[in-house]
DNA sequence: TCCTATACGTA
DNA sequence: CGTACGTATAGGAC
């Protein structure tokens, strides 16, 4: 039926299929884990690639309402004016939606003072006029105009979305009885309540077209309108100026000026990192394959990006690599293929010029000295490239920049911390890969060399992109941190595999003894560790009271347990709890225990770019979340001990250094007086708010204030409060507001620094770090309010992790002439390891590198324990 | 074998 | 309806 050699263009209405989504798709399905809803965008682009597919358009265009203001509500103010306000949650998904169209390589348009549908009838008049075939794809009825022997209308059908109704001429007539170009005729004499364009009062569908019908056009019946009988026809005299108003406002306009020609609006491949990218941050999985699918260009190669094409690399003997890297000019950049751990072939660039060996004994003397000096290296991802050149007895000095480092500084939250993602963003290039599915690959990867010349490149544009008051964050705290966390990792931490296995046992015979009589109260077996058929058991079968819902249905999370107990006592309650402590221990210490390594001990791997406040975190295994709270849990920091060859274990804490960075930045006058004067903080707060002496700070006081000032730097509501201290709202409320009539200027901070972040579209830590907050802005509430919970805290949390990497480098530099090692850091704490003779040495570098990391208006607190495991030394 | 949801450990 | 993380398990999708 269509002529296949004539092009087809495909113009979508994005405004009004995206809204018709939005109430197809249940909303709580479709958002992301911090909540921005997607279910329009999911629903618009899911059906927009059906689209694709099955109507393969040669060109493609989606248009948008800019704003409701149009040349139409100038000439009448009450045009679309019934409509509701749109839901915040809807308008979010706009501007997301766009950016995964672009990255789709479709042509998105918008113009002020013009709806979508103006935009898709002049692209679809001049589709027509160019001979195309042309589909319009709109939720607006006013498009029927549109339709004739070239242009084709897609209608969403009543049953959503997914279904598109095809409109052509014979379509038209055979659901109005006329032909498309007089559809705007009825619908002016109908009108059309949801633009807020009354009609005829008493004329529908039928009369409109009995009407059109035998006068043969709108301008013939208006005039002839004083020959129509009946109530009707009287009021279609009463009318008539509406009805005319009505059928200007619903004329589409076809010559509408746009920036863009037919030609432009070729459909082209995906950018597939860019969708890639806004994907990942919608969370939507299936879609991405769906959507590369049929904006891939299938068979076409060619459209994806040539990769760059990288000098090729110059193998050297040991002397030229040394006298190569004498030479060189400038930053160096170095990778290093590693195995185990150990080099086993590097790779060194210039922007000019690549070179190569395979690392033996030879090339590690010739380069050692240069590793050791001060001549500048640049890396992508140096720590684990130190360590191994740290394994092969090599000192490295002169780290001057690393990429993934700086990429992470400019957006800490963005997931893809590879260097071939910084080579496109910041060199709208293509770093060779090979590819993984080719068993013999075309295309090779890169070499280590030509990664280096990759490098220095990218950090060249990087210096470039950070901002003034970025660098030193990354020269003066990052990269000696990154020196000082490869030794620690490295050292690792020994750890007791025989307290850890008695202590797994015990709490394993523990846990099943408890299972069973858990079993017994409810008469049959269940796995404990099945929240799914724990929900069975305690509200299907115990009948117990709901808890708070969760996606699945209703929690069973130790605070809704312990609440449940209070309510309605059940022996299970208490026995599942009790199982779940023991278990989860006893899952830890096994954990623990399978990470030592044949050393005795645990090498944790702290992720310099692992958190977006900067923060470190530490995985495999995670070491700063072993358990300190009870008691029977501190046997596990027990296991932690002293290794063979030193005296002692030392830990080191900042106490309340959120609080007093908080004092610092608010300036309050009191908090500031309170820490000077060096009392307890929590005592001096409670006076405070509840206008008693010091002594006369009961516990309980001391408790509620300890929790709001702790509340304080995460952005805590009452709401919040009153659930944590089980106390009133109204009490919490109270208790909040007293607190900020003592401490005004910490409520204004507060206030003033999201604000600040509002405007400037990120936060700043004492030090210059960033981190951006573009929900700030946003319409949707739970997303604007949580960022500014997350924007309250990253100042204050950020500039804690600044301090702590800055005297955790220090310390690490001073003790360099000493046999003693730091070995752990757990965000406000440090573990050292101290040997022989050395404690007293040791004990003043870390009070005084941690004490003077930075100058704040109150002092920094650091408490100091000694002891042969981490549980002895905290004391 | 992957991913998601739930639960829970730390600062 | 309190920030920042990592890990284990169950259970379903693939």
């Amino acid at each position: 039926m269509t002529d296949s050699t004539k092009p087809t263009l495909l113009v979508v209405d994005g405004h009004s299929l995206a809204f018709r989504a939005f109430f197809a798709l249940p909303v709580e399905n479709f958002s992301t884990s911090d909540g921005q809803h997607t279910n329009a965008i999911h629903g618009f682009l899911s059906m927009f690639v059906n689209l694709l597919r099955d109507e393969d358009p040669t060109h493609v265009a989606v248009a948008f309402d800019v704003s409701r203001e149009s040349f139409r509500t100038r000439e009448y103010a009450e045009y679309k004016g019934t409509r509701a306000e749109t839901p915040p949650e809807f308008k979010g998904q706009i501007p997301l939606l766009q950016e995964c169209l672009r990255a789709m390589n479709v042509t998105v348009l918008e113009k002020p003072d013009f709806e979508a549908d103006d935009i898709l009838a002049t692209l679809a008049t001049r589709g027509a006029e160019a001979g195309w075939h042309v589909l319009v794809c709109s939720g607006d009825r006013d498009t029927i105009q549109l339709v004739n022997d070239d242009i084709t209308l897609l209608y969403p059908s009543v049953q959503g979305v997914s279904k598109l109704k095809r409109y052509d001429p014979a379509a038209v007539v055979e659901k109005y009885g006329l032909p498309p170009e007089m559809y705007p005729d009825i619908a002016a004499l109908v009108g059309e309540t949801s633009d807020n364009l009354p009609g005829v009062p008493k004329v529908g569908e039928k009369t409109a077209v009995k009407w059109l019908t035998q006068f043969g056009s709108l301008d013939a019946l208006l005039d002839g309108a004083d020959t129509l009988k009946g109530v009707v026809g009287g009021n279609l005299r009463d009318h008539v100026e509406d009805v005319r108003r009505n059928r200007r406002l619903n004329r589409l306009l076809r010559d509408v000026e746009l920036p863009v020609a037919l030609d432009d609006l070729r459909r082209e491949g995906a950018d597939a990192q860019a969708l890639r990218d806004v994907f990942a941050r919608l969370e939507f999985r299936a879609l991405l394959g769906r959507v590369l699918q049929v904006t891939g260009v299938p068979g076409d190669e060619a459209a994806a990006a040539p990769a760059t094409r990288a000098p090729a690399a110059s193998e050297r003997t040991a002397p030229e690599l040394a006298s190569w890297v004498a030479s060189a000019e400038g930053e160096i950049g170095v990778t290093l293929v590693t195995d185990a751990g150990l080099p086993v072939r590097i790779g060194l660039a210039t922007a000019e010029e690549v070179v190569e060996a395979g690392w033996d004994d030879d090339v590690r003397d010739a380069l050692a000295d240069w590793f050791a000096s001060e001549a500048p290296k640049a890396f992508a991802d140096a720590k684990p490239q130190v360590k191994a050149l740290r394994r092969a007895g090599v000192a490295v000095a002169g780290l001057a920049f690393d990429v993934i480092l700086a990429g992470w500084l400019l957006r800490p939250s963005f997931p893809d911390k590879t260097l071939a993602h910084l080579v496109d963003t910041y060199l709208q290039e293509k770093l060779p890969e090979a590819d993984p599915s080719q068993l013999v690959p075309e295309d090779e990867g890169a070499t280590p060399g030509q990664r280096s010349w990759f490098t220095v490149r990218v950090a060249a544009a990087l210096r470039d992109a950070l901002p003034e008051g970025v660098r030193p964050v990354l020269s003066d705290i990052e990269l000696p941190t990154l020196l000082a966390l490869a030794e620690m990792e490295l050292a690792g931490v020994s750890v007791s595999h025989e307290r850890l296995s008695a202590f797994s046992d015990e709490l394993g015979e523990r846990a099943q003894g408890l299972a069973q009589e858990a079993y017994a109260t409810i008469g049959h077996e269940v796995n404990l560790g099945s929240p799914k058929q724990l929900q069975e058991v305690l509200f299907v079968e115990l009948d117990l009271p709901k808890t708070r819902k969760t996606k699945t249905g209703y929690t069973t999370d130790a605070g809704a347990l312990s609440e449940l107990q209070e309510k309605a006592d059940h022996p299970f309650l208490g026995l599942l709890l009790a199982h779940r402590e023991a278990t989860k221990l006893k899952q830890i210490i096994d954990g623990l225990d399978a990470a030592i390594d044949a050393d005795g001990r645990v090498h944790t791997t702290y992720v310099q770019t692992g958190s977006q406040t900067g923060r470190l975190s530490s995985t495999d295994p995670n070491l700063q979340n072993i358990p300190v709270r009870t008691e029977e849990s501190r046997r596990i920091r027990a296991a932690f001990e002293v290794g063979a060859g030193y005296e002692t274990l030392m830990t080191a804490d900042y106490s309340q250094i959120e609080m007093r960075i908080m004092a610092h930045l608010s300036g309050d006058p009191a908090l500031i007086e309170a820490f000077r004067a060096g009392e307890d903080l929590h005592r001096f707060v409670g006076a405070r708010v509840f206008g008693v002496e010091p002594q006369d700070v009961s516990n309980e006081m001391r408790t509620k204030v300890k929790a709001m000032s702790y509340g304080l730097v995460y952005g805590l509501s009452a709401f919040g409060l009153s659930k944590q201290l089980r106390i009133e709202q109204s009490e919490a409320k109270a208790l909040m507001l007293e607190y900020f009539a003592r401490f005004g200027a910490v409520r204004d901070y507060l206030r003033s620094s999201v604000e600040k972040a509002r405007v400037d579209g990120y936060t700043e830590t004492i030090f210059g770090r960033r981190r951006p907050f573009p929900d700030l802005t946003s319409p949707n509430r739970v997303l604007r309010e949580n960022a500014e919970r997350a924007a309250l805290n990253a100042p204050i949390q950020g500039s804690a992790a600044d301090i702590m990497k800055i005297a955790l480098f220090r310390v690490h530099e001073d003790l360099a002439g000493l046999r003693s090692r730091l070995l752990l850091q757990i965000h406000d704490e440090i573990v050292v390891e101290v040997a022989e003779g050395e404690w007293d040495a040791v004990e003043t570098i870390v009070r005084g590198r941690m004490a003077d990391a930075a100058e704040l208006t109150v002092p920094l607190d650091v408490q100091v324990g000694r002891g042969d495991d981490w549980n002895q030394a905290a004391h």
